[in-house]
DNA sequence: AAGAGACCCTGTTGGC
DNA sequence: TGCCAACAGGGTCTCT
């Protein structure tokens, strides 16, 4: 679940922990969790120091040393926790009783430790994520990030941009929205919370969206991502995080994880429906097909 | 080429 | 109350 803002997020946090750090260990308990892990041996990155950590999407970029970088993509149910040698924490990523109970448990994949006593947990209830090592030079050939769209944030991200990429198609817009060729770093939340802003319904083709909501679209997808990176991400239910504070986004939300609440523009009831594959939250009264 | 759907995985939810 | 199917979802793969 973890989208743009909750890796931005993540980014942010870990950075100012782990930025100058030395690797001292790397525990894999999950081999799948780091695929193509033998190529490149993770003894590698003992006593390499991490000099800086980026985001590409919903990847977090930590790069290590002059030659290497590790990938890593959270997917729905991936974490990043730092442990401090005093038993502080930071991190995020999806919210499991995991911040608040012993480390590592159950859902731990990999563990990497520090000199000064850090240790970064990556736990991943459903093993969909994973983290690579690559050669730093390498990691502009990754596929994913190369195919990957304009970050919402930079200034690449004009409207024009985004016009071209729906020009002439047919597919659902929400379908188009979380791919990530089109725009990097959108899921289900961002989407749906961006789609009730532009007014727009998730089933319209692409093909079928004017000039003017394409417009409002580009500028909704801006207003919405930015907000959340401010608000620090979307955490859901009871989730706290290391500093005992609920909420970011989430008190914010329009439709997302809203069903049957009233929509904040015109009070009607709002619907779950199904697009694309996805859950999708929508105001049948605000976004008409 | 584009679009639809299966698949991966496991804890949680909901229907009976 | 208990069981089990359905659900959750990002990215990749396959099929049409």
């Amino acid at each position: 679940m973890p989208e743009l803002p909750e890796v931005e997020t993540i980014r942010r946090g870990l950075a100012g922990e782990l930025t100058g750090s030395i690797f001292s260990g790397v525990e894999i308990i999950n081999e799948s969790s780091m695929p193509e892990s033998s190529s490149l041996g993770t003894e590698l990155l003992l006593d390499q120091e991490i000099v800086g950590l980026r985001r590409r999407g919903k990847v977090l970029i930590i790069d290590v040393g002059k030659n290497y970088s590790l990938l890593i993509h959270l997917k729905m149910t991936g974490q990043l926790i730092l442990e401090r040698p005093d038993g502080g924490r930071e991190g995020g990523g999806h919210p499991t009783k995991a911040m608040v109970s012993a480390l590592p448990d159950k859902s731990t994949r990999v563990v990497f430790d520090f000199s000064d006593g850090k240790r970064l947990f990556f736990n991943d209830q459903r093993k969909f994520g994973w983290i690579k090592l690559k050669d730093r030079g390498e990691v502009e050939q990754d596929s994913l990030l190369m195919r990957m769209g304009e970050e919402p944030l930079e200034a690449g991200f004009i409207e024009e941009v985004l016009r071209k990429k729906l020009r002439g198609r047919k597919a659902p817009i929400k379908a188009l929205l979380l791919d990530q060729t089109t725009v990097a770093g959108l899921g289900n939340i961002y989407v749906d919370e961006s789609l009730h802003l532009a007014k727009i319904h998730p089933e319209t083709k692409a093909i079928d969206l004017n000039d003017e909501q394409i417009a409002k679209l580009h500028s909704s997808i801006v207003n919405i991502i930015r907000t959340a990176v401010r608000l620090e991400g979307t955490t859901l239910r009871n989730y706290l995080n290391h500093r005992g504070e609920k909420g970011g986004y989430f008190e914010h939300a329009r439709v997302f994880d809203r069903t049957g609440l009233p929509c904040p523009e015109c009070g009607e009831e709002i619907e779950k429906i199904r697009v694309a594959g996805r859950g999708t939250h929508i105001c049948v009264n605000c976004q008409r097909k």
